[in-house]
DNA sequence: AAGCAAGGCAACCGCTTTGCA
DNA sequence: ATGCAAAGCGGTTGCCTTGCT
């Protein structure tokens, strides 16, 4: 028995959205908040499958929505994140305010693999392509003994201390996102307004080099790292 | 002006994760 | 502990626009 589908697609509309669909969609996100999607579009009076309202939502009719070109600061810290992630595009897009993880996809697929290979830099691995060095379809693999300066002086477009980040004994995820935006203040994000599932992602960067998050020793629920990201550690709190 | 290719991006698909009963 | 529904996510597709021949 399969998963019973997410709408009836057969009395749903696809494709491209009209402007009367998006002032529907606004009209009752303004009135009754971002609820269950799955009901929304009845209500709402749309034919369209609540993940498609959601998506256009998110996407496109967010007032938040930054828009507009992104800017050189941006590209370089889309650039690090990536370096430290992977293709977490959503934990990428929650430290870039106003964007969507569609945009930023979107965009590294379109500007910035381009920009990297034209500076000779597998936007997979973030390792200059010339040697071999690089592997594609993998992500940042971090090696496993410490990172030589020379091995630092290699990867010269990820502006980050990767001695620190791919090979740290113990460096807490503030100080890693301080290394990939020494602007930011990590400690200042509400802890609440990070989905549950982006802990992996932030597990996982906290654990680049020495395990993953499948195979961490901490028997807690992976939120607890986010909590670590986003709030620092107080005295006696758990560490690794 | 027409045809074609490439680029850009909105939207969709299918799988995973989460929350709850 | 388990199963299911809903939400979230990343990869992919397809259409529209732009630039080139």
């Amino acid at each position: 028995m399969g998963r019973s589908p997410c709408c009836e697609k057969a009395h749903t509309n696809r494709g491209a959205w009209t402007k009367e669909e998006d002032q529907l969609l606004i009209a009752y996100i303004k009135a009754h908040g971002e609820g269950c999607w799955r009901s929304l579009p009845r209500a709402a009076g749309l034919l369209r499958c609540g993940k498609s309202c959601r998506l256009r939502w998110i996407n496109y009719l967010r007032p938040d929505l930054k828009r507009g070109n992104f800017t050189e600061e941006e590209d370089e810290l889309i650039i690090k994140l990536h370096g430290l992630l992977g293709n977490k595009w959503s934990v990428i897009a929650g430290q870039l305010p106003g964007r969507t993880d569609n945009e930023i996809k979107n965009y590294w697929n379109t500007h910035i693999k381009r920009k990297l290979v034209g500076r000779g830099i597998d936007p997979q691995t973030h390792l200059p392509v010339h040697g071999g060095a690089a592997t594609p379809g993998k992500a940042l693999k971090p090696p496993s003994s410490a990172t030589s300066p020379a091995e630092k002086e290699r990867c010269p477009d990820l502006n980050l201390d990767l001695s620190m980040s791919l090979s740290f004994s113990s460096p807490t995820p503030s100080e890693v996102f301080a290394a990939a935006d020494p602007a930011a203040d990590a400690t200042s994000s509400p802890t609440s307004a990070v989905p549950p599932r982006h802990a992996r992602a932030i597990c996982l960067c906290y654990h680049l080099g020495l395990q993953s998050s499948e195979t961490c020793s901490c028997q807690e629920n992976p939120s607890h790292h986010v909590l670590r990201y986003y709030r620092p550690l107080e005295e006696g709190q758990h560490t690794h």
